[in-house]
DNA sequence: ACTTTTATTAACCAAATGGTTAAACTGAAT
DNA sequence: ATTCAGTTTAACCATTTGGTTAATAAAAGT
């Protein structure tokens, strides 16, 4: 594999290290000087290529919320079937969780903190995950009742939060049940079909 | 309902404040100043009754998690039947959550910051969550043939998914699905029926 | 060869922030 | 009335931290 030149710049070092940094430490945690030492590379610099702290943590939320969440709400407002678009949500976030554990930490730390500014200022409305049509499609089922009497708001709840819990949990997860990375990453790879299939088993007739 | 005399000492308002501004900014972005100011008392006050902040926070997650977690485990080993368990799990979990919405958020933020120095310093062993028995629990029923064959360790995580993530994701489901404080809080009431509901259905034969 | 632009560094600065201190206040015990 | 411990305040201090700058090196253009 040949490395891409661009991995090696300046910017892209730095940006990698934000990433790490913010991610581990959150906004307020990190030290600009941290990143710069992650880096091996002048602190001045990240002023010189992002202008200041702000904009540094805006240019890397973008980046993965601009790459990621298109593909969800492309599934959510698709015209497959309900259990195949729930199976497709599950493998497509499970995907990019596991290539950037951080994502729903960041985003959801961020909302914590301040979600007008985060909302406004930073994840652009286009962006943002939009679950209409998959909620109305869920009713739509259950008047057709080919699945279970169950409200959307609910069925859609539970399929989040199984999705998306154990990667937010993870610290306390590995601790408490004593779980190594490895044993942690092949659970993740069993809810791949845990997850459908315990939705499934609880909405079909 | 007469005000307790304690809860407007100058320590108890200071924690109050300190639990609220710890809450919404996170240890690094708390400011000993906004926690003054929250209470409306001189900022040297904090340090004359807490000495530091690290040990503010520490009194602060103490008194909540030791009044927690113990009601939480004693569910997990108690010798209910499953369904009874899950039942008052959820509502326990509720219950807790609606008295302290920053609770779980609290314990990820700090875990995933430094998961080492947290559970060594501050969390102490007795009273973090120890799920074996649940776990043992499922495995018996499982084998009993009482319910449908699923992995122990899912099933806890689906639980533990369902009840805690609508909590830490609250901003993001009140903007996303266009949810009032109100509305959120009638979505979590009906989630005491609606989790075990969820469950029972997938699980039983 | 030279000039100009871009990239990089080390030293520096102002503001923010956690923490200290000395003085003053309060209320009960003597 | 005085003392004395506990409480409270405003001013202060040292360090951290985001951000700037002036000087310099490297690259690109002429």
């Amino acid at each position: 594999m040949v490395k891409n030149k661009k991995d090696s710049t300046t910017e892209a070092r730095l940006l990698a290290a934000a990433k790490k940094v913010f991610t581990t430490k959150g906004l307020a945690g990190a030290r600009m000087q941290d990143i710069a030492d992650e880096a091996g590379i002048n602190k001045a610099m990240l002023h010189y290529y992002f202008r200041d702290k702000d904009k540094l943590f805006e240019v890397i939320f973008l980046e993965e919320a601009n790459k990621f969440f298109p593909k969800i709400n492309k599934i959510f407002e698709s015209d497959m079937p309900l259990f195949e678009k729930i199976e497709q949500f599950v493998n497509e976030y499970i995907d990019e969780m596991l290539e950037n554990p951080y994502l729903p930490w960041f985003i959801l730390n961020e909302l914590n903190r301040d979600a007008d500014q985060f909302l406004s200022k930073i994840w652009d409305i286009k962006n943002r995950p939009n679950p209409a049509k998959l909620l109305q499609q869920i009713e739509r089922e259950v008047k057709k009742g080919t699945i279970k009497k169950i409200s959307p708001i609910h069925l859609l709840m539970n399929l989040l939060s199984m999705t998306i819990f154990p990667f937010i949990a993870r610290p306390m997860i590995e601790r408490n049940l004593q779980m190594t990375a490895a044993q942690f990453d092949n659970m993740i790879a069993e809810r791949r079909k845990e997850i459908p299939k315990f939705i499934l088993d609880s909405i079909k007739k």
